[in-house]
RNA sequence: GACCCCAUCGUCUAGAGGUUAGGACACUGGCCUUUCACGCCGGCAACACGGGUUCGAUCCCCGUUGGGGUCGCCA
């Protein structure tokens, strides 16, 4: 029997910052392949029309360069199984779109979104485990073709069994089994025309031919209806490895409300990616002799997916922090340390910017050290004295942070004048002068109460590491408990509904 | 709520029927040292619970509990 080729992919949709569960998988899917002298392969998936952006797909394949994970098929290098970018295949999925209704495997429908959003709604509560209640079923095809024809809008949803029961494997936990009556036929192509997520997948792993399916453990329920597609159209499916979900401390999924999962933020903060690398190497896996620190040729060169553990691992900063340590300790002399060094943020480009928001108020050149430490200084020195203003205790404070920290997250450019606008927005709600909000911040900040300007500040570190920051003096001042968050939640969605 | 997945120190993990349950981070005691850090030596600390199977269960099976995930024209 001649083996199959190793192939895997990473499949991440632009929509955001690079995210370090993206890199947790891309690790392993690299690893496998590379262990089997198969290929990596990167994918974009931009089927989401509204929330693709150009620049998020550039965050993603920089970062992804940046650990040194390089693939050697994708959009721009492109490949034999080309193009790499979803939105770019439109025509190869319509034709198997196409090809399921035509065979009855699939249908349109009709349904309202309002009408699906009621239907789900009610059936939610009547206990029911699927949304959709398969109104355009049975819609005889001719009438269906009709009013597609006379321009109705419709999706298509493929036809899930109404019964039985579907058995697949995973490779790292065996068989799973999910009846197909807890499974809705779900939406293939959407109104605007492009495919889903499953349908898009399923489509390309085939014709890409992805041997292994390595992803993040969310997508277990969904297998079932790629399964069933993979056999509407006869073919064979990849091997299914489901990766625990990497979590934060309080063991939910990692998120960006608790954890800064941004790729960006640990570039930032300065870790190296050969430590971040090997640190999420250790999430779930491990080399035999249990050694901690081992680099990617060593990950290759013993790697077993099936080796495996399913537990979901927190991510532990400190450890990671530790580990990076140890890198720079053992791994380089000075002359190459202070490339690195150059290289992360001692190069002209950062200094200028910042150089640019310090030159009005330095006095003499040695002014430069204490006024931008801030910008170079992961751990800044923050009292809880500093943090309070104007007749507020450590309570009130906080939940203006809070506020301003939600706010920020919904955020999508990271820019001095957005983060102005919003500053200016959230003053006038609350109705407290703008200055004595941010007097605060400019603590959580840059740790002094004189600073660099704020907004600009806020721009030149980014995102994270502001947030980040700001999460540390709320916990300098103590935090919120439980209850007055939920309550502190209430009020903030009635202020700031978006809708 | 329904369904699916998971379960060893606080955290990352080793263990694959018989171990004083091992290592690492964190915490901590000491040594080294002009301080700190590093390094070295030590300490604290875990098999969720209940039934089976077995001469014997952390390990196999079942149940309970707990945690997580999914239930979108998002991925």
């Amino acid at each position: 029997m001649t083996a199959k080729k190793i192939r895997t992919r990473l499949a991440p949709s632009p929509t955001g910052d690079p995210h370090v569960g993206t890199a947790y998988q891309a690790l392993f899917g690299y690893v496998w392949a590379k262990k089997n002298n198969g290929s990596f392969i990167l994918r974009i998936e931009d089927t989401d029309k509204e929330r693709s952006t150009p620049e998020s797909e550039r965050a993603i394949v920089d970062s992804l360069k940046w650990l040194g994970l390089e693939w050697d098929e994708g959009p721009e290098i492109g490949g034999t199984y080309g193009p790499y970018r979803q939105s770019e295949r439109l025509e190869i999925y319509h034709e198997y779109i196409n090809r399921l209704v035509a065979e009855g495997h699939a249908y349109p429908c009709f349904c309202s979104r309002e009408r699906l959003a009621e239907v789900r709604n009610e059936r939610q509560k009547a206990g029911a485990s699927s949304g959709y209640d398969r109104k355009c079923r049975d819609i005889p095809p001719e009438e269906a073709t009709k009013r597609v024809e006379a321009g109705e809008e419709f999706t298509v949803r493929m036809k899930v069994p109404l019964e039985g029961t579907c058995v697949f494997e995973d490779l790292l936990r065996g068989e799973i089994e999910k009846d197909w009556a807890s499974i809705d036929d779900q939406v293939i192509m959407k109104a605007d025309g492009f495919p889903t997520y499953h349908l898009a997948v399923v489509v390309d792993d085939h014709l890409m031919k992805i041997s292994h399916i390595i992803r993040g453990e969310e997508w277990i329920n969904s297998v079932p209806k790629h399964v069933l597609l993979y056999e509407f159209f006869g073919w064979e499916p990849p091997v299914f490895c489901h990766l625990p979900l990497l979590r934060n401390k309080d063991k939910s999924k990692l998120s960006k409300r608790k954890n800064p999962v941004s790729i960006d933020w640990y570039r930032k903060t300065g870790i190296l990616p050969e430590a971040l690398l090997n640190y999420l190497g250790m999430m779930g896996w491990h080399l035999s002799d249990d050694r901690e620190k081992f680099s990617l040729h060593e990950m290759i060169d013993n790697f077993r997916l099936e080796d495996i553990s399913l537990g979901g691992p927190v991510f532990d900063l400190d450890k990671l922090l530790w580990l990076n340590g140890r890198y720079i300790r053992e791994d380089f002399s000075t002359d190459d340390l202070l490339d690195r060094l150059v290289e992360w943020g001692l190069n002209r480009e950062h200094f200028e910017k910042i150089l640019d928001i310090c030159k009005g108020r330095m006095s003499c050149l040695s002014d430069w050290g204490d006024m931008t430490n801030h910008f170079f200084n992961n751990n800044i020195s923050l009292s809880k004295d500093e943090l309070l203003i104007k007749n507020r205790d450590e309570t009130e404070i906080c939940e203006i942070l809070q506020m301003i920290l939600w706010e920020l997250e919904k955020l999508d450019r990271f820019t001095k004048e957005s983060i102005y606008l919003l500053f200016k927005e959230f003053s006038e709600k609350l109705d407290i002068k703008l200055k004595y909000l941010t007097q605060p911040l400019y603590i959580a900040i840059s740790g002094k109460a004189v600073s660099t300007p704020l907004f600009d500040t806020m721009e030149i570190l980014g995102s994270d590491i502001s947030r980040m920051r700001i999460r540390s003096a709320m916990e300098e001042l103590g935090n919120l408990s439980g209850k007055k968050l939920k309550k502190l939640e209430k009020k903030y969605n009635s202020l700031f509904a978006d809708i």
